[in-house]
DNA sequence: TTATTTTATTAAACCGATTTAGTTATCCAG
DNA sequence: CTGGATAACTAAATCGGTTTAATAAAATAA
């Protein structure tokens, strides 16, 4: 019931202008010529009744809304879950409060999204992007908002970005495991166009050929029930009998295709080679446990909103970089005594 | 560059004045006898130039943000991170955004998101609350402004609020477990004070001591290194040899548990009986796979969801409810042939 | 002593919407 | 033909800040 208070009412309380308030308030106090004596005594009054300035007031006048708008495939995904985390802490500290969306990965969505996120003059973007959406980024980039590109790459557009390196990944994954001894390995990925599975999927293709073998890639249809992604895993390995390891595309995949593996009750279930590209805190909790590529989350974060403060603060030009990071490859428990692993 | 028009241009390129312009924006045309043919006019441009008002500007006059503060222990966990996709889809159809913080658990955390969200004018809060934040909520009740609370209760305050009923779904998983021939059950629960954990212990005590035997319980501290989880519960089995059946009063504690009882290497790892609170994608690829107890996410979103935007629209008083939602046990695969099971 | 600069403070415009209180113009009744 | 009601529209106040331009008082220069 006590409504909150306004700078009018400190301004009043303490004979003096909004403006003098305002100075003190935003630290422009010295250079305005205000007195130390009037600082310290607007500044103490201000601590003493908790007086916060009215983020809407000062957001229609400055044009600032101090948040960033964040938009990723599905919030509730671990990886970006973790990322909304990550970000959150950073950006906390400076001042800014996120708000996110989930874009399903959907052109139309995104471009809602979008215009719902300028009516709210979010100060920065961070993105996920969904494909086809290059326009929308240009004009926002365009109209000198700061837009931060991560997780996918938007090919023909200049934009900070930060990346993984999905080829490396997918490719160390596919060494790691011809290393230990498989000769059949099957990458298991999503039907999807998307420029980091196909750079996963090259990856796989190029280790392969270069060790003189055939890929054989199973592609599975995305936002179909699980159920059904089970069932076609599990009719591949039926079929194909010689697959002696697996490299999962995702850590979806791996969810429904460890499911698969288990279903078909093979001996070679517990002799199967493994690899995921992401980890999942899970995975050592399998036995054999599982080896996967994890992206340095941490690296991702801070990069991305370096990137970000970069061009929040921003004076002059600056050319949009492209950040790639390496991947990590967790050994867990390695698989499987080599000798025994493959059933050639 | 082209820079965002405003509702003062669209009222100067139509001939008209703001006014009109608002009206027609916010449905109040015709109530306040603006003609159709004007509103045709002014809604067909605003349409063809795409115009859309300024959140800020509407805000400050308003003193609606359009904007929800959502406040968990931490977003990146998957409870959180689901219920928060679910949210964002509900409210998305009201119009509303979320804007979120993760509180630690931690009072004074709590205290300054409070304050910022406030300065932030959100328009509601969803608040998993922290021990200790009775007042500062209560003060934000008293000022009107909506606040639903849920996964933890408030006791000692009325306010509205979703929960689960921690007690009988704990009483449940233990009595699961007697039912298949367990007889030493273990719960492995939080050193923390929070009640929806107390509700759950003493579910399982009271489960137990009906059946005639004696509760034992193993407490974690929270927040330190997983190692130190993992070795407690490993020494724990270590040192209790009888035990036969393990209940996980978080998805936390199994995650770490599974590895102690796999590290144990006893016989017991594949025959011991193991519930946890909480369900999780993964507990169907262990086997035996994990029965658990699940919140109902999805009846708790709509819930929470519903409560806040009646509080939204509300007009005249409306008293506060606590809704209390069943949890489902989730039976998987059963555990093990029951008669083989002890171990006595 | 007067003119000029510097120091300390403030009045008023502005951001972009909503809303209150009018203002015309038209219509109808008496 | 006049006065009151109604219909259609609008000027201006307002929300709570920031910022520009101005002012008064004190200090310095001429």
């Amino acid at each position: 019931m006590k409504k909150k208070l306004s700078i009018k009412d400190i301004a009043e309380q303490l004979n003096v202008s909004k403006t003098t308030v305002s100075f003190v308030l935003n630290g422009k106090a010295s250079e305005n010529g205000v007195s130390q004596a009037m600082q310290r005594k607007v500044l103490s009054y201000i601590e003493k009744v908790g007086y916060r300035p009215n983020k809407m007031a000062q957001g229609l006048r400055t044009g600032k809304s101090k948040t960033i708008g964040m938009m990723v495939e599905d919030i509730s995904d671990t990886f970006f879950s973790t990322i909304a985390r990550k970000f959150e802490e950073i950006l906390t500290t400076k001042g800014y409060k996120i708000i996110y969306g989930s874009t399903e990965n959907n052109t139309d969505v995104t471009k809602e999204l979008i215009r719902v996120f300028r009516n709210h003059q979010v100060d920065g973007y961070i993105i996920a992007p969904p494909p086809g959406i290059e326009e929308d980024i240009k004009a926002l980039i365009e109209d000198g908002v700061p837009v931060i590109i991560f997780d996918r790459p938007l090919t023909e557009l200049d934009v900070d970005s930060v990346l993984v390196d999905n080829y490396r990944g997918a490719y160390k994954a596919t060494q790691h495991l011809l290393a230990n001894g498989y000769k059949n390995i099957v990458m298991v990925t999503l039907l999807s166009e998307q420029t980091q599975m196909r750079e996963r999927e090259r990856g796989y293709r190029q280790c392969v050929e270069e060790a003189g073998g055939k890929p054989a890639i199973l592609k599975i249809r995305y936002h179909e029930k699980k159920e059904k992604a089970i069932a076609d895993i599990e009719q591949y390995l039926k079929n194909n009998r010689k697959t002696d390891a697996v490299f999962f595309a995702t850590n979806y995949l791996a969810e429904n295709g460890l499911e698969a593996i288990a279903n078909c009750k093979l001996a070679i279930a517990d002799r199967i080679g493994v690899v995921v590209f992401d980890d999942s805190n899970w995975f050592r909790l399998f036995k054999p446990s599982i080896t996967a590529i994890s992206q340095p989350i941490e690296a991702i974060c801070t990069e991305v909103t370096n990137l970000l403060m970069e061009r929040l603060e921003q004076k002059k030009e600056i050319a949009p970089k492209a950040i790639v990071l390496p991947t990590n490859m967790i050994i867990r428990n390695s698989s499987v005594p080599v000798k025994k692993a493959g059933r050639t």
